[in-house]
DNA sequence: TAATTTATCCCCCTTATAGGGGATTGTGCA
DNA sequence: TGCACAATCCCCTATAAGGGGGATAAATTA
């Protein structure tokens, strides 16, 4: 059983090529080829590919501007990006789309392939430069992060609270007074400008706000 | 002026030779080799290196722990791993730490320099399988996660509740009454075996559970 | 030294939430 | 045809949580 390919490609000559060049390939077999992605929900709802893959600078939409697109029709699809320059600004944006890696216009037609293999068996082709952006923005996502000025010992009191622990049990955990934890509840989510525990939990966890 | 580099491996003549082959170089300079991680902290205030090639399989402390601890001195300190086995899991687990990349003990002199240039201009080198895993817990696709068997509508309900929304919010949003509302609450604490609002956010987006 | 911050505790009052029931309607499946 | 289930709504009760006060001792800062 081969690999179903649906190309998108505006170029048509190199979308020809491609095509030839896959389909005398032992594993694939391109079942669609295409100049724009602007159809692109109804093709891969009726082709139903195993991989596509996508160039990046199209006229009209944006080759990235189908990635979400084709991952919600079905996850398991696997996205390839095809790119003639390395922007890294596109490549990540691509990636952060759901893309399962990159391979640029220049790659060797053997390296293709193996850059399709590789996609296949679950890896992510890409090069340093751009696996760093991925490894920066995944730990130390957002460090231009607000200050909101909690005392050491809200600081305390938070970290229980959005385990989702009760009042009474934060102060017994704490060896403070009920009223004193709430007292320093109260202080929190002023100065987290929310108006109960459960926000104060969905902003903490959801802005990732470290503590 | 060169790049200065300290090396933590516990093979004695590996060690020996890397700084041999490094010290050749016209980019870098060793300026520090131990056999083991223990004194990482002072050896790293002591000698402030540009840049640090870590081994993971070492006696005593394994080298991934040492990743926090030279990170927290200064970030900018660029850490390579240096392994034998392409052990995806402790590799993920080091880039996860903080690892700018890593390279395999069987990589050849020329590749490690490349290597070591890569990471000092910014890159991150990675096998694609591991670029993949990093991509896959950045977008938090954590496929093999639990399933509570909500139904749509207690879904939609959750949704708001973890945005910190009130009971009352939610009903009105929903078009629904406060008690209809509830009930759906009642059977999503149920589910997911929390007692109230605020452990079900706490755990729906501390394990970013997918709704 | 005086003012400020921090952490601690207490009161009252109101509202929100949780837990325990129960009931009705429609839908889909066996 | 009947059953299971999802979605809707209602009641009652107890507890938890939030908002508004205020107070004190210790430490820090101006």
């Amino acid at each position: 059983m081969k690999i179903k390919l649906v190309i998108f490609e505006d170029n048509h000559q190199l979308r020809k090529s491609l095509e030839i060049l896959l389909n005398t390939s032992e594993s694939y077999v391109v079942i669609g080829n295409f100049p724009h992605v602007s159809k692109a929900k109804e093709i891969i709802l009726d082709l139903r590919p195993h991989l596509v893959i996508l160039d990046i600078d199209m006229p009209g939409k944006d080759g990235i501007t189908a990635i979400p697109v084709i991952k919600e029709i079905d996850p398991e699809i696997f996205i390839l990006m095809y790119t003639q320059f390395e922007d890294d600004e596109k490549i990540f944006r691509s990636l952060c789309a759901g893309a399962d890696g990159y391979i640029l216009k220049k790659t060797s037609p053997l390296k293709l392939i193996l850059a399709l293999d590789e996609v296949r068996k679950g890896g992510a082709p890409m090069s340093p430069a751009i696996a760093r952006k991925v490894l920066a923005s995944f730990h130390t996502s957002v460090k231009d992060k607000i200050n909101y000025n909690l005392t050491s010992r809200e600081t305390e009191v938070l970290k229980y609270l959005i385990k989702g622990c009760s009042v009474k049990y934060i102060a017994s955990e704490l060896y403070i007074a009920y009223e004193t934890c709430r007292s320093h509840l109260k202080n929190i989510y002023t100065k987290l400008h929310v108006n109960c525990g459960k926000e104060a939990i969905a902003k903490v966890l959801a802005e990732k706000i470290e503590l």
